[in-house]
This record gives structure tokens, sequence and C-alpha cells, in this order.
DNA sequence: AATCGAGCCTGAATCGATTCAGAAATGTTT
DNA sequence: AAACATTTCTGAATCGATTCAGGCTCGATT
């Protein structure tokens, strides 16, 4: 009644145990006929390995846990996609932990994941742990840093330059005739949200043009703080609007979408173009959809498991960061005044 | 060098290793003395359990598979989030796994999932997978069925009533002064697919008014596939066009309200009203904010997590589907005509 | 004083896969 | 035919936490 174990496989096809392992872990140095053997023998029990006696005594682990920062933005479920899309090449799993930047819950799957003995650990970390990362490379866990740089370089990181992506935004949207932009964001204790800022700063600061910018400040990156940002500028008199808004996110970029819309007509693009970042799903499907800094967050998942592994295999390597660079993606919602839909608002309103 | 254990705890506080295992395991058959020299040896040697050699020992793991369907989709990621907040009540992991709707993921992810000898398992199921959830369970690995009853009642299930909630969402329509509907959705392979479009029959015909229905088929759920079937509608001359639209799911009807722009005139909800299902947090994002009947998707994780633990206490317990009402949700998506905006449509493209 | 019970502790046996020193079988060389 | 190399196999030792039968101590009971 009780599952089978490698001894009632190793009985049944009338081999020792020891070659019943190497059947499973090298079946290069076992004659073909004990692989048939034993190979049949596993059918016929219907025997599956025991992965805690193999990770006791081996002490390889096939998982791996990713602590997350923030489960609702897309952009993170882009991220664990990536990365389990490479896992799942390895016959790897993820232990999958959601923080929701709170200090305990970050501290509480690091415990958990240790005493799992993973693999290794990818995460977004909200508070400062690398002491606690520390540790766990000591116990041979190795960690790799999603989306931020790792302070000191002691640990490898993969992530998406945030000043560059900041410049290449305002860039365009001054390139397409833009001249009084808003950058909308914050806290600005997050590190990318200041770091999107500066980019935009040096591309106003580079322009030959009369360009101004001027900063609204957010609590949140979020949906919701993003359509109060765009209320109160759409308070102001009219005169006084910006022309564009660069968004430090996509999430408020949706949000001020939302709130630009003024008796049922869409104040974007014509009246403000509006910029995003991070390019998650749900940018190209906005009514309008929303031109954004595209961060390769699958390819940032499948690169940081990589790296992971290969740390694992040589604990010796030297932490690299990883550094990709933004991609604009041009949609409607900067496009140029009365290039943005067939017919002119004018007519459209003749209905 | 290598990490301590429960030996080396032993000898630091000067018992045995039995007894630092009781105070672990149940500190109340402990001396207060025992309990406090073995807790100071464990600081001081910065012990960790090995769940492994526990796992061995005692049989019991401390992780929970989840396979879900479509990762992409945010209705699965509050699902999930809602099981990883009770999980980690219990000090429960989740192993994460995404199938995408492959069959051979779907089939990997079970077999890890058995290796691992996890406490149980949660499945948004894609296959018939019954004949392999029956041998998980065989193994004492429970399974709960999430979003999908369970076919033949052999397994326990929480999901949420599509025909009623259809039902709901049309006789919203028709309250709301509605009287061409149109159901988008497909492919009607899908269970719910169908059964939503059941609920709207229903709501159709046993309306007083002389309401219409018809059925614009779509390949997936998705957003392109909602952009395209707005298309579709749209082409048609203006008379034939609908006074709403039911959506199978949120996805979709965000591809829809995008379609639904013309000349910078939002149609929603002036011309045509529109309503969708799962009520993800992107929902009330949109442009226009979208009316949808609202799955509680974190009470659904929570409760499938549940209702697992409570399986592997007990496996003796008969299985049971519980099944959730959606709540209708509104928004100005389907708000009156004219009522939609503070200013007419008119006096906004006055400007 | 002998017996008993409660409370607390000990330490060997155990879970199942892996590992590895050494044995057995087979082939090759001198 | 002996010596040696190669290939293949064997099975006891091992990983670390848990379990449990039994031991010890000390006060209570007879």
């Amino acid at each position: 009644m009780t599952p089978a174990s490698i001894r009632d496989v190793a009985q049944r096809a009338g081999v020792s145990v020891g070659t019943v392992s190497n059947v499973l872990n090298r079946p290069g140095e076992v004659s073909a006929e004990s692989v048939q053997r034993v190979q049949r023998a596993i059918e016929e029990l219907g025997y599956v390995r025991n992965d805690a006696a193999r990770k006791l005594r081996a002490g390889t682990s096939t998982t791996v846990g990713f602590v997350v920062l923030d489960g609702q933005n897309p952009f993170f479920g882009d991220v664990v996609r990536g990365a389990e899309d490479e896992a799942s090449k390895h016959g790897i799993a993820i232990l999958y932990g959601n923080t929701d930047e709170d200090v305990a819950r970050e501290r509480m799957y690091l415990d958990l994941f240790e005493e799992q003995q993973v693999r290794g650990v990818l995460i977004s970390p909200y508070s400062d742990i690398n002491p606690r990362l520390e540790r766990l490379r000591a116990r041979g866990i190795p960690a790799v840093l999603v989306d931020r740089l790792s302070g000191d370089g002691r640990f490898s990181s993969v992530s998406v330059d945030s000043v560059v992506g900041g410049r290449m935004a305002v860039e365009h949207l001054i390139e397409t005739g833009r001249r009084r932009i808003a950058f909308v964001g914050g806290p600005f204790e997050i590190r990318q949200v200041t770091d999107r800022l500066a980019g935009a700063r040096v591309a106003v600061e580079n322009s030959t043009e009369p360009v101004e910018i001027e900063v609204v400040a957010t609590t949140a990156l979020t949906v919701a703080e993003g359509a109060a940002a765009g209320a109160r500028i759409l308070s102001r008199p009219r005169r006084e609007w910006p022309d564009a808004i660069f968004a430090a996110n996509d999430l408020l970029a949706l949000g001020l979408q939302q709130a630009l819309i003024v008796g049922g007509r869409m104040l974007v693009p014509d009246d403000i173009a509006l910029i995003g970042f991070d390019d998650i799903s749900f940018a190209s499907a906005a009514a309008v959809p929303l031109s954004s800094m595209r961060q390769p967050s699958a390819v940032i998942g499948r690169t940081a498991l990589r790296i992971l592994l290969e740390e694992t295999a040589d604990p010796e390597l030297i932490p690299r960061q990883t550094v990709f660079l933004p991609e604009l993606v041009v949609r409607r919602s900067t496009a140029a005044r009365g290039s943005s839909s067939p017919a002119k608002p004018a007519a459209a309103s003749g209905f």
C-alpha cells in the first residue's frame, strides 16, 4: 500500500539499489539490459522518486525560490513567467512568494527557502537584505537580485537602465513636438522613480528646444494615484495644462488616461500626449493604446534564472550586473496632434 | 563550515537530539530550562531545520502545488494571491506552475509535485486529469479544483456560477434600457463561455421587453480577439450595431472598448453599453471604467487552500463543491445614455 | 521501606536515495 | 596461463530530523 521505494524496484528488476540509482542518474554507466529491466520495474510499480530523500543525501534541490515585491503589478507577473519558462526546461519548479512590500513577509519567505534548501533565490528586494542573503550564500544558496542593482556589487543582478529609459521617453515627447512636460511619479524613495526623473531632466537639458518640465508627485505607483494626479492637472486653468505627461510606470499612465476624458472626449493624444514605463500587456489594451518604455520582463526573468543556475554550478563566479536597455514602444497615446484618428474630432462630434 | 545539524545543537546545549527535536515540535513536554538552553544553542549556531530530512522521516511537507491555466490573466494572479495569503498564515509555501493551456506542461508539473511530495495540489485543470489526480490521492496527496467543477464530484472544487453571472449581466443591460445585445466570446469548448452565454439567453427569455441577442464568436479570451470582434461589429452599417455588448471576460471587454472609439469619440457607454466578466483590477482602470461580474478571486484562492488543508488533515472527508455567486459591479461603461459625463459630447467638442 | 507514577530525558532505529570502495565478470596483453 | 585493465554491479554507510521504547529522578502512596 505504501508507495514503492527504490528497494522495491531493485528487487523486482533483480538488481541492486545502486544499479537502480545509476539508471536514474547516469544511465550511460549501466548495461542496456539492466536499464531496460529497471525501467520496466519502474513502470510496473508506478515508482516515483522521493525528492526529500534525494535532497537529503545529495544536497541538491530542484526548486528555486522567487520573492516578488508586488504581485499585483503585471510586470512582475511577466518576470516570473520568464523565469518559470526557463526553469521548466531544467526540470526546476519555482517556489513563489509575494511580499507586498512587507518586511516581515520578506523575511518569512527567506526563512522558508532556507529550510527548504532551495537551489537558489531570485528576489526583488524591498528592505536591505544583503546580510540575510550573505547568510544564504554561506549555506550554498546563491541569490540574484531582480529589477534592482546590488548596492555593493556583492550579488549578481538583472535590471533595466531607468535613467536611459527616462531620457528616451522624454526625447520622444520632445521630438513629436511637445514642450510642456509633466513627470508624474512617486514616492521618491523608490530608486526607479528618481532614476526615471533624472533621465527625463537630462533629455530636457540636452534639448535645443525651449522645453519645460514639472513634477507631479504621487504617493504610490498605482492606477488610483494616476487618476488622482490626472484630476489635479485638469483642475488647473486650461492654459496651464502640460502638453505631454511622462508617467513613472504604466499603472500611473492608465490612471491618467482615465482621468483625461472630458465630456466623452479623450484628450489623449491630441491635447496631451502620454507615455508610461514597463509596457505591461495592458498598455496596448488601453482605450488609447499607450506608448511606453518596454522592459524585457520575460527576458529579465529568464536571464536571472540562468545566471542563478550558473552560480549554483560554480559558486566562485564573480557577481555580475546585467543591465538591459529599455525600448521605446510608440503607440497612439503619443501620436502627433491631429494624426491620431482617421476623422478629426470636429467631424466626429457631428454624430 | 557545514551548516549546523540538530546534533550540533544537542551537543552545544548539553542535551540529546531527541530533546532538541521535542523543543522544536512539542515544547510543552520539555522543561523550561532545557527549552531555554536549546533555543540559545540554536541562536548561537544559526541552526536552521533541514526540511528534507524532516519531510523524509515525518512524511509531512510544508509546500502546496498550484497549477494555473493562464498566467497572463490577472484573474489567476488574484486567485494565487489569495491562496498564498492563506498559506503564509500556516507557514506553507506555494510551488507555482503555469501551464499556458499545454497538456505536457500540466503533466510535468504534476510529476514534479508528486516527486516533491507536496502537501496537496490546487489546480485549474486544462485537460481531463482526474486519473492523474486519483493517483496522487492514492499517494496521500489531495487535490482541489479551482475555477472548474469536478466532473464526477470525486474532487472538491471552488468556482463561480457562470450561468447566474451571465443572467445577471444581461438583466442589468436590459434594465438600463438596452434591447439589442451582442454576446462576444469563445471558443465554446471552454465551459465558462457556454455557461455565461446560457445565462445570457435565460435573461433574454425571461424578459418582458422585446430583447434580441446575437453571438459574436472569438477564438480566444484575449484583448486582441476583443478588439478584432469590435472592429467586425463596427464595420456593419450603423443601424445594425447592437446597443449593448456582454463580453465573456474582461480581457475581451477591454479589447472591445479599445475598438469602440470612432474619431476620438468613445462610443461607450452612450452608443453601446459594455459589460465584462471577472472584474480584474484593470476593469476599473479602463478609460471608461468597465462594469463587470466580479468573481471573488482572492476568496476563491483562500477557500481552495483552506479546503485542501482540511482534506490533508482528514483524508476521509467527502469532496464538496463550493460555488460562489458573482457580483454585479456597475461602472460607467453601462451607464444610461446621456448620463455618463458631466458635459455633453456636443459641448465638449466646442474646444 | 517498597512501590508507583509523573515528568523529563536518552539514543538507537528509521525514512529512501545516493555514493563509493570493492567484488565480479569480461576482455586484453604478454 | 598469468597479469592486468575495463566494464558492470553490489550493498553498507550516509545525509539529518523524528520517533519511541526504555531509563532516570523525585515526590506521593501504601
